[in-house]
DNA sequence: TTCAGGATGTACT
DNA sequence: GTACATCCTGAAC
């Protein structure tokens, strides 16, 4: 079912980040359940240059350990205590680099999805609700049931419960690119047009 | 509709 | 002890 090949994430981080606005995040449950979204937003975090990568400079700690895996890994880290951010590892393996997930929209089993955003079903959403489901890396974590304990999976194979199918990706003129959130602590990175998105 | 403030735990000076 | 790749709530407009 055409899942992402280990290729493609062995890349330039900046050109898988654009590339993977489209395609398709399944997320299987312990239940069997099978989550999926489209990607809508993601950044480009390169250590090599980037002060706002954890990894900046090489920099290697037990966090910063997944950074350094094969391309098509899952890097899942705990942000501000009570949120965690999905990554997908980019490059060649020991160049600590990957993509970080902003923004996505349900396909299939929204309902559920709903239920681990907010504890209860889609039909029950506020328009507020609707309208904030899955626009923040935090929010998508939560809405498919991502933690710490996917963090270092192999995102190339289905039976691992998380993978990343071809989807359908946005014509190249409907792209927008601008600024990462969040990073203001960065220096001169706080500059990088490295954050894509589209509607 | 926007905005300030707080929640909360881990990593690392 | 401080900072953090965030999000929610409630108040003011």
């Amino acid at each position: 079912m055409d899942i992402l090949t280990r290729d493609f994430y062995h890349r330039d981080t900046l050109a898988v980040a654009r590339d993977l606005l489209g395609r398709e995040i399944v997320r299987v449950l312990p239940d069997g359940t099978e989550l999926r979204c489209r990607i809508t937003e993601t950044e480009a975090y390169i250590g090599r240059l980037d002060k706002a990568c954890h990894a900046y400079g090489y920099r290697r700690t037990p966090r910063t350990e997944t950074l350094f895996a094969p391309p098509g890994t899952a890097y899942i880290y705990l942000i501000y205590g009570m949120y965690h951010c999905l990554n997908f590892v980019t490059e060649e393996e020991g160049e600590p680099a990957a993509v970080l997930l902003r923004g996505a929209v349900p396909t299939a089993n929204g309902d559920r999805i709903a239920q681990n955003r907010f504890g209860r079903g889609l039909e029950a959403l506020t328009p507020y609700q609707r309208k904030n489901f899955l626009n923040g890396p935090g929010k998508l974590c939560r809405g498919l049931d991502l933690t710490r304990a996917q963090n270092g999976l192999d995102l190339t194979q289905s039976k691992n419960g998380l993978y990343i199918c071809a989807g359908q990706p946005p014509a190249p003129a409907c792209i927008q690119v601008g600024k990462r959130i969040g990073i203001d602590y960065a220096q001169e990175a706080v500059d990088f047009p490295w954050r894509f998105w589209y509607e």
